[in-house]
DNA sequence: CATTTGTTGACAAACTCACTTAACTATCAA
DNA sequence: TTGATAGTTAAGTGAGTTTGTCAACAAATG
């Protein structure tokens, strides 16, 4: 039930961006990778990612950097996730925003599966937790690092 | 955030122990194996570790078998989770069952971490879930595969 | 004893994770 | 125009995990 690293980067990543967000200044991925101690390497990818899902833009050239292109309370945690890990689901079968069925299970397709009862009951903790905590949430409590 | 083939499998043999729990009889792997389409040699490792665990007793020879040795009902999904996948945390630092301080986070060990406190309140709603569903309720569900 | 079954451990292909390298392209200042 | 800055892209890589396989062995049952 992990989230991966490239997750967590990715969400300490947007914690600098929110925090900037109201000079509406651009940060430099050098400067977001020494706050959050993250490789600036792999932090591209993830800044790309995020980027071609549409949440940030980017400017080259001196004072370049990326930015947050929608308000820190209009982006969700669990549209961060599902953009750098894939769906929330713990189980393809009860996934909302990806659902795949089953090949191999004899419940496959049926609605009273207990293996589709329990997660899907899961799912929808997990959805509703990051589904509706944005990253104005997010930075709120985090002050004094 | 998935759970592994591994957890998947497990759940489906238990729930097979489960249904036979009442006329207390010995399950062969071969049987549970068939019915739930699960590879037997792998199915073997993961009863295997639940024996370890404590959940099951085995018997060999003629009508041996893999058998509950717990009731259903005190049993809950979320420790045979934590058995054959680890904890159910989405990230280290909010564990109660397996904490692992952060090496590389800014605000480790402080508690107004916001991953920890977003991941923690994920974290509390998986287990209030897993750790309060037992494999009577998960069998409840399942009849007419 | 012969048969059935469980136990153990080694192994391995396939895949994923967490990065790294290196060659690009665009922008700005001088 | 030139050079420095900064983002873009594709590809590769080493380590580790997942998902199994295989073979030999040990124990219980009839």
């Amino acid at each position: 039930m992990k989230i991966s690293k490239k997750s967590e980067y990715g969400l300490r990543a947007l914690l600098e961006l929110t925090l900037a967000y109201e000079a509406s200044s651009f940060v430099q991925r050098h400067d977001i990778a020494a706050r959050q101690h993250i490789p600036i390497e792999f932090l591209e990818q993830i800044l790309l990612a995020l980027k071609r899902a549409g949440l940030l833009a980017s400017r080259r050239g001196m004072n370049g950097g990326y930015r947050l292109i929608k308000q820190p309370s209009a982006i969700s945690l669990g549209q961060v996730i599902r953009i750098l890990d894939g769906p929330l689901a713990p189980i393809g079968c009860v996934s909302k925003t990806a659902y795949q069925k089953c090949d191999d299970c004899p419940y496959a397709g049926c609605p009273s599966c207990p293996v589709q009862q329990a997660m899907g009951a899961v799912r929808d903790a997990i959805a509703g937790i990051l589904d509706n905590y944005s990253l104005a949430d997010f930075a709120a409590g985090a002050r004094t690092p």
